[in-house]
This record gives C-alpha cells, sequence and structure tokens, in this order.
DNA sequence: TCCATTTCAATGTAGTTGCATTGATATGGA
DNA sequence: TCCATATCAATGCAACTACATTGAAATGGA
C-alpha cells in the first residue's frame, strides 16, 4: 500500500480555484459592505445575528457562534454592541446559569427589513448579474462541498 | 420599454449561492490560516506580498494596493511590520519622490518558500481533496466571472 | 455526595484596522 | 511659469479583534 505523503502539493488547478476563491469572496463582499455602508447601514454580520435570531427564536451565544462561524470573544463584544443599540436583549437562560439567552427586539427586527432592501439588491449587483440561474446553482453545489467541518 | 426597477432583488438560487460563497472562503481560509498559525508562520496575507514582490519586482505601494485589495493605510502599516520584521525593505523611487519602492530581501524569499511548505499543503487539504480537476477548473471559471472591476 | 474536569461567557491587554487628515510631490491647464 | 487640483503615502485617534485568562456554573465518575 502506498504511503500518503506527510505533505500533499495542490495541482495548479486547486491553487487557482483557491485564488479564484478568495478574490471572488473579497471582491464581492466588499461591494455589498461598501453598498450598506453608503447607506448609513450596519456591517453584514450584524444583519447576520438578526437573521439568525429572527429565524431561530432566542439564542444562545454559543448557538449563534457555531452557526456564525464567530470567535468567542469576538460574538461577547459583538452582543455588546448589539444590547447598547437596542438591537438585541440579553435574558437570563433558565436551564444553564453560566450563560444567556440573546433575544432580537422590534428594533432589532426593524433594521434587518430595513438592511435587506439594501443588502438584497447589493447581493444581486455583485453576484446575480454575472451568473444565470443555472451557474449560480451549480456554483453552489460546488462550493457547498467545501464548506465541510473544519475539524481536520 | 420597461423601466428597470431602483431595487433589484435577487433570485433564492442567487442569494444561496453568494451564502455558499461567504461560508465555504470563511471555511476554507480559517482553516488555511489555521495551520499557519499552528506552524509558527505569518499570516496569508504577508505571503501574498512577498510573492508579488518576488514575481514583479520593486513595486509602488500603490500597486500592491491595487493587486492585493489591500486598503491603502493598512498596506501602509503592514509595510512598515516587514520592515521591521526585515522582509522587505522600502527603496527611494527615483521618478516619484512621493513614494517608495517597496523591495523583498532575502531573508522574504525564504520566508515565502517556508510559508509555501504548510501553505500548499493546507490548500490541497481545504480545497483540492473535494473537487477533482475537472471541478476545480469549473469553479474557478463561475468565481471569476464575479471577480471584476468594484466600480458598480 | 464530592471533586476534578469541562463548558460557557466575559474581560484585561496588546495588536490591528478604519476613518479622516496631513505633508509632500506631481500634473495639467491658463 | 504659476497655481489649482490630484495623487501618493504616512499618521493620530477611535473602534475593533486576538490572545490569554478568569469566574462561574454544569457534568460525570469515584
Amino acid at each position: 500500500m502506498t504511503r500518503s505523503p506527510i505533505t500533499a502539493a495542490p495541482s495548479e488547478t486547486i491553487v487557482d480555484a483557491w485564488v479564484a476563491l478568495q478574490r471572488a469572496q473579497a471582491r464581492a463582499f466588499d461591494m455589498v459592505e461598501g453598498k450598506l455602508k453608503a447607506a448609513g447601514l450596519p456591517k453584514l454580520e450584524w444583519y447576520d445575528v438578526l437573521l439568525e435570531l429572527e429565524r431561530g427564536g432566542p439564542l444562545r451565544p454559543r448557538d449563534l457562534q457555531a452557526r456564525l462561524l464567530f470567535a468567542q470573544y469576538n460574538l461577547s463584544r459583538l452582543l455588546d454592541r448589539m444590547v447598547a443599540a437596542g438591537l438585541v436583549g440579553r435574558e437570563a437562560c433558565p436551564d444553564d446559569h453560566r450563560g444567556a439567552l440573546i433575544a432580537i427586539t422590534d428594533t432589532g427586527r426593524k433594521l434587518r427589513k430595513r438592511m435587506w432592501l439594501t443588502y438584497g439588491p447589493a447581493i444581486e449587483a455583485a453576484v446575480g448579474r454575472f451568473l444565470s440561474e443555472a451557474e449560480a446553482l451549480q456554483l453552489s453545489k460546488l462550493l457547498t462541498r467545501l464548506a465541510v467541518d473544519p475539524s481536520a
């Protein structure tokens, strides 16, 4: 049996895909965040938190963390700011006194809706207009293959 | 003639592609940077700067900025640190006394090579092993369509 | 039950990034 | 030539992020 080498070098094609992934994401992201900023709206991560909370009821910080791939300390302070802005609230967690439950407020819901008015069209401008429906579907499928568990 | 609406909402398929792009990039990036950090190596942006300089001779900060999509002030300070680390040098620019020329040093070249020993396999682990050559090529093509000029 | 271990979330501190501005040089039109 | 305007790069300061640690509560085995 062939022993796999300690270091497996990627093919050129794979390196190209890696580079393309970094560049495409950076461009699309910058464009979308730029439009949010230009509209005087908060950053995308705020939207992500609000949407997650709107969909999934009150959530523990650790659950938000896992879903949104945030660092623990980072989320903790993001929530500080969002609480200060009145967009979410920290509630006592009945069955685990270590942690809190984070709930979206009405103000938070309103802001998320308002952000979508800019965010949606920005996605269309950054991604949609360059791809057919079939291509977008294909892209999603390929990308989803990469989004596996990071334990490796 | 139909007037295009001020705000063009993206289709669900497009939103899915957007989300997949963000997630796949984040996961792949975190994994690769994690391996660099675990090996006690600098961040990817250092590699990018070193590679660009190694390929393209001494460069003006503004050129690096354009190629790597860095913010001006950000690059300025990154170069401070890299100069301090002895990886690059600032030289006087003969035909434009406002700016400098950034050149890679031997130490910089050595570090870039050493980083690749970890970086390459990390790309393979984060991207390569999930895709065939044909799929990687297809992914690159789709992503490249998105990496257009940000002026829009 | 008791205690060692783990998990949850917050925080002090150092390092980095973002914004606005500055100083300096280059450029092009009158 | 002269000057208004544009470009290049650095920097003061405020905001944010990363790392390491802490305090507190939960968990599971002896």
